[in-house]
DNA sequence: GCCGTTTTCGGCCCGACTGTTTTCAGTCG
């Protein structure tokens, strides 16, 4: 069973012990559980209950919900609980500003599981009479629930940081000086993101009404002395918070999160007597104040090193920080190359001269021109003959063009069997190959992961593209066991993409630093189409910072001559 | 429900804002 299903079960356990008002601690207990399975590269499912019980977080019971779930693809502990609240009462935990205790009570005391009956109950104000429940409440409610059906849940990482940007400069447009810093799940670098978070430092109550006047806001959710909370017309909520500039490097920590994080960094302050919270570190025996204006002076106070945004998840990185051995994380400045790219020979809409350009411009030593093949008709994909001749005019540019080295590839479609889209003896004419899915994505996860096993093992593979084919808020990915995936590239030397395509990423994090575990070169590609595209390899790098990749990891990293060296065609 | 170099019981992070309950509960991050 996949990990985000069982990711699932243990969330919704979560919800469920809440509406029924169980111990917080539990609840927190089945929650941390959610996030370390969604986290874990390999599958929970296969591994052992020894190695269940070593993850920090899973505790006997949890390790044997795991087990039934793997057994019997269901749990009883589950379905007990789903006999005292329908399951559509979860949608109403969803709603903005509406909580478990909230919810409970409607249950309980007018029957209400969904949001068509706390619609009509709330058009009706039969709410009202709830102890607790106003009608300002009875008005919300009915909001929350008709933006919940408009939104579409998170946005793709990319996207925020677009709408950050705007609304920065924004805010900047009365102090261009003013530091506005994105926090949260955007400076963490998340795939998705479910609101964004701005902090400036100072106490000009001013910047909060700049804020809210904002011509992207749709109303106002909330505005106080320190923060403000707004909803954009595009469904996205935003918070900026004002924050004194002594405390500034507090109040980064704090709001960068995760919150698992920064439970367990107060947890070290705690057992060295200090205290943390979003104003500073302070002594716990005589509340003197000992850090807060910088973020890495507060991370010194707790006896560590700056710990980059994108690793704080609780996933080892304070340890790591405590012995000095944090990854000297990829950054966008170490990519030499681009492994995957597209011109108007099938469906870039640049022709190759424009893409090297480009790329050189993009700061690119080295790019890999990667048609679609044939069976991509829709893409206009190369058949063996146009292969072999655009491979001859790429090698004729290269040899024109200053400053830029061209590899003539290929993205060589995987068929449904798991053959190849062109014949071997073309494909091992050219200087890479990138081999993906492009059809039959509904295929069993059995007949999915052999179809890519069989192209791993192809000796004229080098990189699979995009390897489960998810597109983010669109489609989910694949059935295919990801691991064994892993472990086969491992053994045949081929590397794994991540995918820099905004609505793909693709390896995830979890996944690409399954694959560093097991000893796979990454490649951070950007699937370009279109000469402004080289732009999205930042994305890329993001989850490649996520999956603790550090330059060495990454083909790309290294001089054109290196990476022809390390290609699977070129090696023993 | 998890966890343990003060440990197998008794803890588990902390503060702001809102609406309504005039002193606070619920929600959120």
């Amino acid at each position: 069973m996949d990990n985000l299903l069982i990711a699932r079960v243990f969330s919704e356990i979560g919800d469920l012990l809440e509406l029924k008002g169980e111990n917080p601690f539990k609840i927190r207990a089945y929650r941390t559980a959610a996030d370390i399975v969604g986290q874990t590269g390999e599958r929970v499912a296969d591994l052992a209950d020894a190695e269940l019980r070593a993850i920090p977080g899973i505790g006997k019971t949890v390790a044997a919900k795991i087990r039934e779930l793997a057994d019997t693809g269901q749990l009883a502990f589950q379905q007990e609980l789903l006999e005292e609240f329908p399951s559509t009462i979860l949608d109403l935990l969803r709603l903005q500003g509406v909580g478990p205790k909230t919810v409970a009570r409607l249950y309980r005391e007018l029957g209400i599981s969904s949001l068509d009956a706390l619609e009509t109950a709330a058009a009706e104000g039969r709410l009202r009479g709830l102890r607790g429940l106003g009608a300002k409440k009875e008005q919300l409610m009915l909001r929350a629930v008709a933006e919940y059906r408009r939104r579409e849940g998170r946005f793709p990482m990319p996207d925020v940081q677009d709408i950050a940007d705007a609304l920065a400069e924004h805010l900047r447009g009365a102090d261009p000086d003013l530091q506005v810093t994105p926090v949260g799940s955007l400076r963490r670098g998340c795939e998705t993101c479910g609101d964004t978070d701005l902090l400036v430092a100072g106490t000009d109550l001013a910047i909060l009404e700049r804020f809210a006047a904002y011509p992207g806001v749709d109303r106002v959710l909330g505005r106080g002395e320190t923060k403000a909370s707004v909803l954009l017309t595009n469904g996205l909520q935003a918070d900026l918070r004002l924050v004194p500039s002594e405390s500034l490097g507090a109040a980064l920590q704090y709001f960068t999160g995760s919150k698992a994080h920064n439970i367990a960094l107060r947890d070290r302050a705690i057992q060295r007597g200090l205290k943390l919270n979003e104003y500073g570190v302070y002594r716990l025996d005589t509340g003197e104040r000992v850090a807060g204006a910088t973020e890495p002076e507060v991370y010194a106070a707790l006896a560590l090193p700056f710990i980059p945004p994108e690793l704080r998840e609780d996933r080892g990185e304070i340890a790591a920080a405590g012995t000095d051995t944090l990854p000297h994380l990829v950054s966008r400045g170490d990519l030499r190359g681009d492994l995957h790219a597209h011109t108007t020979e099938s469906d870039g809409r640049a022709d190759l001269d424009a893409m090297a350009v480009a790329a050189r411009e993009a700061g690119l030593e080295y790019l890999a021109i990667t048609e679609h093949s044939k069976s991509l008709a829709m893409a206009n994909g190369l058949d063996e003959r146009r292969t072999l001749a655009h491979a001859r005019q790429i090698r004729d540019a290269d040899a024109r063009l200053d400053d830029i080295t061209l590899l003539a590839g290929i993205e060589c479609d995987i068929l449904p069997d798991g053959a190849l889209d062109l014949a071997e003896d073309c494909l091992a004419q050219l200087d890479i190959v990138v081999a993906s899915v492009h059809s039959a994505f509904s295929q069993e996860e059995r007949e999915m992961t052999d179809r890519l096993l069989r192209a791993v093992e192809s000796p004229v593979v080098d990189v699979i593209g995009h390897p489960t084919g998810r597109l983010l808020r669109r489609r989910d990915p694949y059935r295919v066991n990801i691991e064994e995936v892993i472990g086969a590239a491992a053994a045949h030397g081929v590397a794994l993409e991540i995918n820099s395509q905004a609505d793909r990423l693709d390896l995830s994090d979890a996944h690409a630093r399954l694959a560093r575990e097991r000893g796979v070169s990454v490649v951070i590609s950007s699937d370009a189409h279109a000469t402004n595209a080289f732009g999205l390899l930042r994305w890329g790098v993001v989850v490649a910072r996520r999956a603790w990749l550090e330059p060495e990891h990454v083909l790309n990293t290294r001089s054109v001559e290196a990476l022809r060296a390390a290609l699977r065609r070129n090696r023993n």
